[in-house]
DNA sequence: AGGTTGATTTAATCATACAATATTACGCCA
DNA sequence: TGGCGTAATATTGTATGATTAAATCAACCT
């Protein structure tokens, strides 16, 4: 497994026309990830990150790979990917530019990941849980109609999870973010599936957090209600109850992000 | 936009050496679209067609190339489009297999596009509504918090746009597309975009048919409220009345979908 | 039976050549 | 001089062949 040939892809002296300014690539690691996905990882964080303006060229191919040390194979392969998450846009001759922010597929787990690495914290958790405002109360009420029995198993399978979690803070963190999938899922509506896979990324800490202390039994509750309203195929009372625990979710993590540092 | 164009679907005469198996590729018509595109077209209408279930692999690299024509490097680049888009994960000896279509990207545009073209208007229209009932209040109430003064006057140039549509039905239709985008970008948050891209695709038919007579007026008035609301910077309001406006949107859609055939 | 090794298949990477295509710059004619 | 077509040119797109790495399966050995 180890392998000895490390072939760091030295930028070799260049030489010609060193650029002044350092290019914004890290170094690419030797994972056992893909090498086009390591250059992907390492232009969607760069764009992300606004090295490259929207509307701004790239630098051609073959410099790319040269800043890189890899073949072209693996740059194109890499930049295709970035093509279809939207974040770029490549013709002859024109260059490969960045798009404009508002076609990127901000869903897209990798387009959030290096969102995530880029920005700070509190701006994105408000935001996630402004779309988990819309999405899931709404959610909960279609899992309540067109749920199957399968997905109410899931549901109550998730539920006793959290319960079974006892004081085990990241199995309950796990099971609360399966339970809430698991809403998603039930929709039975591909369209809110993304947002069911979203919170997994940046609400793990923020939700380790919050189950800490007295909430935990006032979550139990809540996550109760909404799983009983849902079994009971109640889509009114299922949307009632997935607001009031999402409410005191919000303020939950509020207080304890204004709170001394944990 | 990079709006594939070519719509083939001409079973062509299999021709040269009879296969017992019919590829389930079409033959690649040479529009002006860039040959990697094409090939993802075919391969992503296939995968979502169902030609290929969840974890089945995909033909090997040499024999896929071989069925459209193509060389490697396309059919890769290709392949790396369709990876980024969930629909595929591909390594080494175990082949390039389907995933489960809980992992794709629905709200990609391509693969929206590929899903109106195999699926049955009827439930896709359906679910649709469906997030769309859920995220556009909160998305106008966002609007009415956050938007600027330049959203705003989009916003109202879009609405002015409506109303100088008079008879122009297709006018008409895209500023109302244009008015409900509007309402996403107003949130300043990227979550909402992607679903604000959602109904240009599959909507317009609807939208256009839903436009005509007397929905007309009504539609001007309750669009009017929305804006009015949201200019006003009143939230609670411009929920309410964005709620209302589906109600009543759903309803005449539902009504003409049960109308004798257009 | 269980794990280890080795052979085999398949994708991953590299390198090179050539084609297609926008952009740019030039030169032509009115 | 000014507008317009046209050639030069830079950059991505496509094709091919060779080599490397990795996952699977089967044989093998304990």
């Amino acid at each position: 497994m180890e392998q000895a040939v490390s072939r760091p892809g030295e930028p070799q002296a260049s030489g010609s026309k060193t650029i002044s300014k350092p290019n914004p690539f890290a170094r690419l690691g030797k994972a056992n990830v893909k090498l086009h996905s390591r250059v992907a990882d390492q232009l969607g964080l760069a764009i992300v990150r606004g090295d490259f303006k929207p509307d701004q060229a790239l630098p051609p191919e073959l410099q790319l790979c040269e800043m890189l040390g890899v073949s072209r194979t693996a740059m194109r392969e890499a930049v295709r990917g970035l093509v279809a998450k939207g974040l770029i846009d490549s013709k002859p001759k024109r260059g490969t530019r960045v798009r404009h922010p508002t076609h990127w597929n901000h869903l897209d787990p990798d387009v959030l990941r290096w969102r995530v690495e880029v920005t700070d914290t509190e701006t994105y958790l408000r935001k996630m849980f402004q779309i988990r405002r819309a999405t899931e109360p709404e959610a909960s009420a279609l899992a309540a109609i067109e749920g199957t029995e399968e997905d109410h198993g899931r549901l109550k399978a998730d539920f006793q999870a959290m319960i079974d979690a006892g004081a085990d803070n990241d199995a309950w963190v796990e099971a609360d973010l399966r339970f809430h999938r698991s809403i998603y899922l039930a929709t039975h509506n591909e369209f809110f599936w993304p947002i069911g896979q979203l919170f997994g990324f940046g609400l793990r800490q923020m939700f380790a957090i919050a189950a800490q202390g007295s909430h935990r039994a006032r979550a139990i509750v809540e996550h109760g209600d909404v799983l009983e309203a849902i079994l009971a195929r109640k889509p009114d009372l299922a949307r009632a109850a997935s607001l009031t625990l999402l409410g005191n979710a919000t303020s939950d993590i509020d207080r304890i992000r204004h709170s001394p540092t944990p």
